[in-house]
DNA sequence: AATCGCGCCAACCGCATCGCG
DNA sequence: CCGCGATGCGGTTGGCGCGAT
């Protein structure tokens, strides 16, 4: 036998919501504040599971929830994360503190997902139906242009002039690269980087045996490079992105599992081979830091590549919201 | 005016994870 | 360490609205 549903008892009340349970809701939460959710439905007698309510709550009645249309630069924010992330819409949505997880999930499956197709075909035909090529990569791309220009339309008509101009564009490493590398030069802050070594593309390069310029940013910025590289993101899209997770409040951000330190630094435990390892896990997982906590490496780099794009209310935006 | 098709999104469902005894 | 209840998360669904025919 199965296990039972959820919310089997008879008498539980599904489908939306009415004003009148919303407003006895809010003033509940209001009172007692959110949590404990398996006792709201007892002592608010609403007819609904906890999990329904705690749900309202989150997606619908929680303060400081954006709704309509994302920005431009949300949505490159939301392609960018997804890249990295994989479909981990609640750590997407820490980054995103005005909208839901549930709200990112259903834009990117209503909306990302169609305009990514249509950049395929645009950037390459072969290369949208190519599975060899991994989308997260592409959506990279994507993302950082759409970041610093404004959308991902403008990046699919962007993109279809290129391939005009040069009708030998194949969907190679080396040719994705040339146009990241492309783009990099024309960003709107460029960065003093090291122009032979600034795109690796080869996922054996040992990131703690590189030269790096001096500085974290542009270490940093290499580091990112050769995380957002074909290979690396191979690897970022099939191992278990839950050795990584961010959906803890109080973890920053590292895409590839390395440790952050308190000043943002990346330590590198490259022997923590991606697994399923419980204790990797907690030395993956990584230390909080006091108050204030410094922005994370992949934080910085966002607003890093979106400076001139972003303003002051977008960036406020960008601190992960620790979890209600 | 009626019907159909489609897109959007709020809400549901079930599994995963956490946390406590 | 283990079991179990509570909570979180992500995939999916169903209903509503709107445009096309």
């Amino acid at each position: 036998m199965g296990r039972p549903p959820c919310c089997e008892k008879v008498g539980i009340k599904k489908g939306p919501w009415t004003p009148e349970e919303d407003i006895i809701l809010v003033s509940y939460i209001q009172e007692h504040g959110p949590g404990n959710w398996r006792s709201v439905p007892t002592n608010t007698g609403l007819l609904r599971c906890s999990k329904s309510c705690r749900l309202r709550w989150t997606n619908y009645l929680r303060p400081g929830i954006k709704r309509g249309n994302f920005t431009p630069h949300e949505e490159g924010m939301i392609i960018h994360l997804q890249a990295l992330l994989g479909n981990k819409w609640a750590a997407i949505a820490s980054y995103l503190p005005q909208r839901t997880d549930n709200d990112i999930k259903n834009y990117w499956n209503t909306h990302l997902k169609k305009k990514l197709k249509k950049f395929q075909s645009a950037i390459d035909p072969h290369m949208a139906s190519d599975s060899t090529t991994s989308t997260s990569h592409q959506l990279n791309i994507v993302s950082r242009r759409s970041l610093s220009e404004g959308s991902l339309d403008n990046m699919a008509s962007h993109v279809t002039l290129k391939n005009n101009q040069s009708s030998t564009y194949a969907s190679s490493t080396a040719n994705i690269s040339r146009l990241l590398e492309g783009w990099m030069r024309s960003s709107p802050t460029p960065k003093t980087l090291s122009n032979t070594n600034h795109l690796k593309l080869n996922a054996s390069d040992d990131l703690q045996d590189q030269e790096t310029p001096a500085g974290n940013l542009v270490s940093r910025r290499e580091e990112l490079e050769s995380i957002l590289s074909y290979e690396n993101l191979n690897n970022v899209a099939s191992w278990d992105r839950s050795t990584c997770d961010s959906t803890q409040s109080d973890n920053k951000l590292n895409p590839r599992c390395g440790r952050v330190a308190n000043d943002g630094e990346i330590i590198h435990d490259d022997h923590l081979v991606p697994d399923h390892d419980q204790k990797n896990k907690q030395i993956i997982r990584c230390e909080s830091s006091t108050s204030a906590p410094p922005l994370s490496f992949l934080e910085k780099w966002l607003l890093d590549e979106s400076a001139g794009q972003v303003d002051d209310d977008q960036m406020m935006e960008l601190s992960p919201m620790s979890s209600v």
